[in-house]
DNA sequence: AATTAAATTTAGACAAAACTAAAAATATGT
DNA sequence: ACATATTTTTAGTTTTGTCTAAATTTAATT
């Protein structure tokens, strides 16, 4: 697979939210920031070497092989993301970029050792979920932090209010997007929430809780 | 830069033995396993490009710019070569082939957080010095280990006699090629060494010292 | 020094992956 | 259902890095 191919497989695998449904030439177009036309010409190849199903005018998916090796390139993807913040102090927003690059190098035996030496991590710094070697992973879930039950691990990825104020309560408060979050008990009376933030334990009320949202796999 | 332009500033830089010499279309398309048409092409482009100096019929050699490029490439090759083998447990016979992929990752931050959490090494695992970061290093040279001073520091490179006896001696000793070797002290009765090989200390004959090569930085 | 051999360059072509412009197919709105 | 708009494909180019075959320059041999 040559390296444009690859980052063909792994739109069409993401356009395709995960379950390989059928995606559009300007879909694909876009996320690759090409031309529909150049896109043409590439999905037709990919469907001339089985990793592909393309029917004209009706759009591209994966074939299980074509599957086999998206996972595989997020697998790569994601435990080198794993890497750059875990020991190369990189902060969760910058990895994309060199993730992007990383995840081409072709070595089985590197990616095993990255695997043990993270310690077989199961999510990305963005609490996206690590297939296994075998490409099996549980998919990840977006929900707000009030609703997810006692013990939820995950990843903080968003808020709900992006206003200034609770902007500003979040950074005084030392909570960011990436931080890793675990609900460790709910008040029933009024619904406030003792998370462990980063190896901190702290107290939150339902007001933020439910302006929060969490990544967790499931 | 492209991954093909880099491959050939690397190559001109080591034909080039370091020293900047001519280096010729055949010798270059030998080493890159091209043919030569396809050298004289890629030299005028990297010509005009500014990072060597073209004479037609008479060679290629790099400018100030190309050789910066060329140490940069170096330097991150050595870094990777030691991370593979540092922390990945890969032999110093395997990582070539990954670390030719590696060098070719572009992003400043990476590479200074790699020297930084490999303890900032001065040579990788075959000997060979790491450039600093403005290009700076000690040249390695290749010596029998009965020649080199008391207190070297080098590396396991080579035999001189490669008969079936004394690579059976080493194997026995477990003395291997790539291992680390500092020369502690020497006899001068016999001129036996005591050295420490791999962080275990021993004592060898002059005659084992005679037919050692030791790639020491100097 | 002339002739042959080797190295190098030129000229023209090809494959990969992109592009533009025009044609064809599908979708949409009334 | 028809006309229009949108999406997708075709056809023909471009660029990068390679190739082959032929021409040219440099080197070597007698």
């Amino acid at each position: 697979m040559t390296l444009s191919e690859e980052d063909y497989i792994k739109a069409i695998y993401h356009l395709g939210k995960g379950e390989n449904r059928m995606v559009s030439t300007n879909a694909l177009s876009e996320s690759m920031e090409t031309k529909p036309s150049s896109v043409t010409d590439m999905v037709r190849k990919l469907s001339e070497k089985g990793v592909a199903h393309y029917k004209k005018y009706k759009g591209v998916c994966l074939t299980e092989n074509g599957q086999k090796i998206a996972l595989a390139l997020i697998r790569k993807h994601r435990l080198w993301e794993v890497f750059l913040v875990d020991s190369l102090n990189f902060s969760w927003d910058e990895v994309h970029e060199v993730a992007e690059q990383l995840e081409h190098i072709k070595s089985e035996k590197l990616i095993d050792e990255l695997d043990k030496l993270l310690g077989y991590p199961q999510v990305d710094p963005h609490g996206d979920p690590i297939p296994s070697k075998k490409g099996e992973f549980k998919k990840a879930i977006k929900k707000l932090l009030n609703e997810v039950p006692v013990g939820s691990r995950g990843i903080c990825v968003g808020v709900k209010d992006s206003s200034g104020p609770f902007l500003k309560f979040l950074d005084k408060n030392k909570i960011a997007l990436g931080d890793a979050i675990t609900v460790l008990d709910k008040e029933e009376f009024d619904g406030s929430l003792h998370i462990k933030i980063k190896d901190r334990k702290m107290q939150i009320s339902d007001q933020i809780a439910t302006n929060l949202y969490l990544k967790i796999t499931e």
